[in-house]
RNA sequence: UGGGACGUCGCCAAGUGGUAAGGCUCUGGGUUUUGAUCUCAGCAUUCGUAGGUUCGAUCCCUACCGUCCCAGCCA
């Protein structure tokens, strides 16, 4: 159709070319999350890029746990996990699977490589395997334990099976290199021992496997072609090919490394996003102001739009921080399209149309629910003699390029009638709390018959009949571009005023029963998605409606 | 002065021995009952730097500079 197809990226021209040369009869790859902690917009990378490969490619993605190390994980993260990457519009190919369901298979294995005479175990301490291990300049040592006989290994790694063993007493080491230019390969620890039960085995394990270890034979177990990871594993290849080349495996699968996403203003470390929720800085891992996938949804974030946003940034080897500015240009396009239109006053400020009979004062008028695309529909919208517009788009006096309401001047309301204000009314303070205005006749979708138009729209609601409502706005959570960078504590720059809740919001009545499966734009202010602090089941007098914004409009109104 | 990776517009990102795609941001104009949307236009004589090879280099070679990753019985 057009000529402008979008580049492949080098993972892509790889695949391609296995399957051109046969390699690779059908792609399979995996997403391999460990349970320890919420996703974030960074997995959301690693989920777009495994599971569009399968999908682009014919082939499969399985979810795997990686959960090797209990200490760290719960099954409250494996749930989450799975809700997460079905939000995003994935499947995963038949059950879930988890690196736990390979150990009886890596144990078996573990002993193969003893018998080999490949591995030993060493009954060092972490500190003395730690000084043995050498530096990044200096070589290490070979651990006084490498040369034990096969026997005495498959004894004692049977024993550390057993529980025979305190935490930490030996480990199970691969016989590599201790001079290795590569820290990884210097006689790598491929067995701990942990008296622990773990959220998938229970009581079964003393001794977990490591990271190494388990990875690389768990895509070989399952079939995985393309074992696609971020950059900072690039050091572990040689290792992950190590145990593939060393051991009887199934299959021949092959690690390929990208850039992890980085956005400007955003953190993406589990530790730290952990802390923000422990330390209550935050209300828990799905705060609309978390970066995290459950926070994102509440905030109101589409699917497409994070799916759309990983797409537009590209996967490359380059280690870049993307500008926020990419992330809300992604979800403002999706919703500008699909989310439908709706009046609601953040900061009301009562208006009286004098002009309007007090009796029977009730108009009805019709708005449609998308303002380029009909399909949407229309609403009905509730006129009074008693509105309420933005304390915002009411002034006494302006200059001209303010195009809101002015005593002596003209505004449309939207989707209305146009106003002209004539006086505003002070409370003792002096702070105006109400302006008389007069509607122009003849004006419901016309311009004004003397000539005279307005200059600019804003936005009402009938103050005798509306819903009111909370509306939470967020602003940034840190301060700094690189809340993290060099080693900063990012709580350093925590934005203070990063929420700010607003009550006795005035919204337009078709938002009574809100919907909750895509944001409104509230129109001129952004786009706003239900809270699920909201109860929308109650009684109209008692029901709460909590609107989070998921980000305002455009502005480019230089003020 | 150990090993590995990476450096193309403010940010992402294509590209290739033959004279720098696209998106975001930004700037200016038009349309508009959202200061939104839409639309038109502008925005790298230059590809980290310096040499070299070549008729010709961002692309090949060399050196240098810069950034990131690795010394968990974390993943």
């Amino acid at each position: 159709m057009t000529d402008t197809e979008k580049p492949l990226n080098f993972i892509e021209k790889v695949i391609e070319e296995d399957l051109a040369s046969g390699k690779t009869k059908q792609v399979q790859t995996r997403f391999p999350p460990e349970p320890n902690g919420y996703l974030h917009i960074g997995h959301a990378k690693s989920i777009c890029l495994n599971f569009g490969l399968a999908q682009k490619y014919g082939g499969q993605c399985n979810l795997r746990f990686d959960d090797t190390n209990p200490a760290k994980e719960d099954v409250e993260y494996v749930e989450s996990i799975k809700e997460d990457v079905k939000w995003l519009g994935f499947e995963w190919a038949d059950e879930v699977k988890f690196s736990s369901g390979y150990f009886d298979q890596l144990y078996d294995w573990a002993v193969h490589l003893i018998k080999e005479g490949k591995a030993y175990v060493c009954d060092l301490t972490q500190e003395e395997t730690r000084e043995y291990r050498g530096t990044l300049t200096e070589p290490g040592k070979n651990s006084p334990f490498r040369d034990r006989s096969v026997e005495e290994n498959l004894d004692l790694f049977e024993r550390m099976r057993d529980g025979e063993f305190e935490d930490g007493a030996r480990s199970l080491r691969v016989k590599i290199d201790m001079a290795h230019g590569n820290m990884h390969m210097r006689d790598p620890i491929i067995y701990r021992i942990k008296n622990m039960a773990h959220h998938q085995t229970g009581d079964k394990w003393h001794i977990y496997p490591s990271y190494d270890y388990a990875h690389g034979q768990g895509d070989a177990i399952e079939g995985v072609t393309h074992s696609v990871c971020t950059l900072e594993f690039a050091e572990h290849q040689p290792l992950y090919n190590w145990f593939i080349e060393n051991l009887p495996v199934p299959a021949i699968p092959r690690q390929y490394e990208f850039s992890r996403l980085n956005v400007n203003y955003l953190v993406t470390s589990k530790r730290k996003l952990k802390q923000l929720v422990d330390e209550n800085i935050v209300n828990g891992w799905d705060d609309p102001r978390m970066p995290t996938i459950s926070g994102m949804r509440r905030r109101g974030f589409t699917a497409q739009s994070i799916r759309n946003f990983i797409e537009s940034t590209g996967v490359t080897r380059v280690d870049g921080v993307v500008d926020m500015s990419q992330l809300e240009f992604s979800i403002r396009e999706d919703l500008n399209e699909n989310a439908p239109r709706a009046m609601c006053i953040l900061r009301p400020l009562k208006v009286t149309l004098w002009n309007v009979p007090e009796e029977n004062s009730t108009d009805y008028l019709v708005a449609p629910n998308h303002p380029q695309n009909e399909e949407m529909g229309t609403r009905t919208l509730i006129f009074d003699r008693e509105i309420y517009i933005d304390k915002e788009d009411f002034r006494e006096e302006a200059n001209k390029k303010y195009k809101r309401l002015v005593i002596g001047k003209r505004v449309r309301l939207r989707n209305a009638y146009v106003i002209e204000a004539d006086e505003a009314v002070k409370d003792k303070n002096g702070e105006i709390i109400e302006v008389k205005a007069r509607i122009i006749e003849g004006t419901l979708g016309n311009n004004p018959a003397d000539g005279i138009k307005p200059k600019g729209v804003i936005h009402w609601v009938s103050a005798i009949q509306n819903v009111d409502c909370e509306v939470r706005l967020y602003d940034r959570l840190y301060n700094d571009v690189a809340p993290d960078a060099g080693g900063k504590d990012h709580l350093e720059s925590i934005n203070p005023n990063s929420l700010e809740v607003l009550t006795g919001c005035k919204g337009e009545v078709s938002l009574q029963a809100p919907r909750t499966d895509i944001p409104y734009q509230f129109e001129r202010e952004g786009y706003y998605f239900l809270d699920k602090d909201s109860d929308v089941d109650k009684d109209l007098e008692e029901q709460k409606l909590v609107f989070n914004r998921t980000i305002g409009l455009r502005d480019t109104w230089e003020k």
